[in-house]
DNA sequence: TGCAGATATATCGGGTCTCGATGTATTGTA
DNA sequence: TACAATACATCGAGACCCGATATATCTGCA
C-alpha cells in the first residue's frame, strides 16, 4: 500500500489535522478528535466517520502505526488504541505544509492576503 | 443557490486556484487552465472535467459571472466564454487564503515547517 | 482551398472522501 | 445500579476530481 507521497497530495483538511495532532506525541483516536478541536479553536470538528476512516487509511499507507506504548494502568482505558506518526507520515505532513505555504504565497501575490507580519524583505 | 461562504470552506485545491487565476483579471476557461499551470510551475494541471465542473458550480454559487467584455474582434474567438470574479467570489478566495494561512501557522507550531524568512518577531 | 493539429467547451462514469446516523462496549459518577 | 460520557466502528448519501470521450472552431501550411 506504499506509494509516493506526492501522489497522495493534496491532503484533505481533516487528514492534515490528524497528522498535525500526532506530530508532537502519540495519541488515541478520541484524543486526536479533541486535539483537532482545540488546535482550531473549535472550527474543525471531525465526525467519527471521518476520523476512523482516516485512521484506517493512514494505517494502510503506513503513515501512522499502532503504538505499543500505553499510559500506566491507573490512567489507561483498554478501549483506546494509540497511534504514532511514522517517518513517512512526518514527511507527508511536511510536504503538505510546504504545499500550503506555496498556496499562501500565491494568494499574497494576487493580493488576496495582506503581507506577513515581518513585512516585505 | 447563495449560501454562507463559510459553509463552502475548505475549498479544494483546483477550486482555489481557479479563483486565484481570476483574481487579477477576466479570463476564459482554457485561459484559466493555462494560468493555473503557469502559476504552479506545472504542478497543478486541471483536467477538463474538473475545470468545467468547477466553472458550473461557481456560476451557480455566484462566485463568478460571465463577463460581457470581450477582446477586439481581431483577437477574439467566438468559442470562448469569459468569466470575472464577483465580490462574493473574491471574499471567498480571501477567506480560504486566511484559512490556509492558519494551517501554515499551525504547521509551524508543530515544527513541520521552518520559520518564515522574516524570522520570529 | 483542403487538411491536420491545436484550441475550446461540455458531459459522463468511476473512484475517493467527508459526514451524519447508528450501533456497541466500556468507564466514570450519582 | 442507572445514566451519561467516552471510545471505537461501519454504513450510505452526497460532493468532488479526473480521465475519457465528443464536438465545434480556429490556425498554419502545403
Amino acid at each position: 500500500m506504499q506509494k509516493e507521497i506526492q501522489t497522495r497530495l493534496p491532503l484533505t483538511e481533516p487528514m492534515f489535522f490528524v497528522l498535525a495532532a500526532l506530530a508532537d506525541g502519540d495519541k488515541h483516536g478520541w484524543g486526536i478528535l479533541k486535539d483537532v478541536e482545540d488546535l482550531t479553536q473549535g472550527r474543525v470538528s471531525l465526525s467519527p466517520g471521518t476520523l476512523y476512516g482516516i485512521i484506517k487509511r493512514l494505517l494502510e499507507w503506513e503513515w501512522i502505526a499502532e503504538s505499543e506504548q500505553r499510559p500506566p494502568q491507573r490512567w489507561d482505558d483498554r478501549r483506546r488504541k494509540y497511534y504514532r506518526l511514522t517517518d513517512q507520515g512526518r514527511e507527508a505532513a511536511q510536504a503538505e505544509a510546504r504545499r500550503l505555504q506555496g498556496a499562501v504565497d500565491l494568494a499574497r501575490g494576487k493580493h488576496l492576503l495582506r503581507a506577513p507580519k515581518g513585512g516585505p524583505a
